[in-house]
DNA sequence: AGACAAGTTGACGTGCGCGTAAACGTAACG
DNA sequence: CGTTACGTTTACGCGCACGTCAACTTGTCT
């Protein structure tokens, strides 16, 4: 079963997809950061709502905080049509994070780097073991 | 004023050079991150110390919980005379921690690449808006 | 029509990562 | 000697990101 670009999703399947509660889509919905479509009461996720959640979930894995994602959400989609000031904030905020996420990317790599070099020290000593046990 | 090796600092002093709060510091020896000599009561930071604070922030900066921090940890410096089982464990753990980063890493680079592409496209419209005005 | 799954809106509870205030110790300075 | 600066423990509080009921409605199947 693949999701077609308009297929919409019930919040059971969005949950399945995303591995996500039903609580966690409701409680990003109060949050405004998405807003899926209501049929009668009931919710139905369309492909831009799935975009969204999948970056909001990325966007957690980076440690961003719910706010801060949401007004990067805002910039994705609200950008056409604005005034220049309002886009320009948006551009100097996106400016930000974009430093802020390559100052990220140098750390991993330091901290991948650290990482094994630990893991190499830490084989060695286990190849020893192995040594002493024949 | 450097920070030599054998130094140890205050508590007021740690809180300067790492910016963080006493509460902080206290809360993660409350966890068991750090472990800080005591001069009577008052708490003395080794150069020790200062490389697990390091290593704590930034693990962090990249969403990991203190409690998984802490893990990580222990592994850098538990290490040594360890049995064979636990070391074992320590370095499959470290294993999937660098999976993990190596992951994100991966996912880090793609949302740079997006967010670079959406930031050309918002520059394009800036450069509309300043052609518009003359 | 009856039953059952699936969804809805409150409302309160929970774990983490600290903030904040209260009350106290202690060492140095004028 | 008092006070000022810096530190300590203990304890309650708070914001975030949900979990967990409870009570109710809304299709869906037979």
């Amino acid at each position: 079963m693949t999701t077609a670009k308009d297929d919409l999703l019930s919040i059971r399947q969005m949950c399945d997809v995303f591995d996500v509660t039903p609580r966690t889509l409701r409680f990003y919905e109060a949050k405004e950061l998405i807003a899926p479509l209501r049929r009668g009461t009931a919710r139905l996720y369309t492909y831009r709502d799935r975009a969204r959640l999948k970056l909001i979930l990325r966007g957690k894995r980076f440690g961003f905080s719910l706010e801060d994602i949401r007004q990067l959400l805002d910039m994705y989609d609200r950008a056409p049509g604005q005034q220049e000031a309002q886009l320009r904030r948006t551009y100097e905020l996106a400016a930000d994070r974009l430093a802020q996420m390559e100052r990220q990317r140098a750390e991993l790599d330091e901290a991948i780097a650290e990482l094994k070099d630990q893991m190499a020290w830490g084989g060695n000593v286990l190849a020893g073991f192995r040594n002493a046990a024949e």
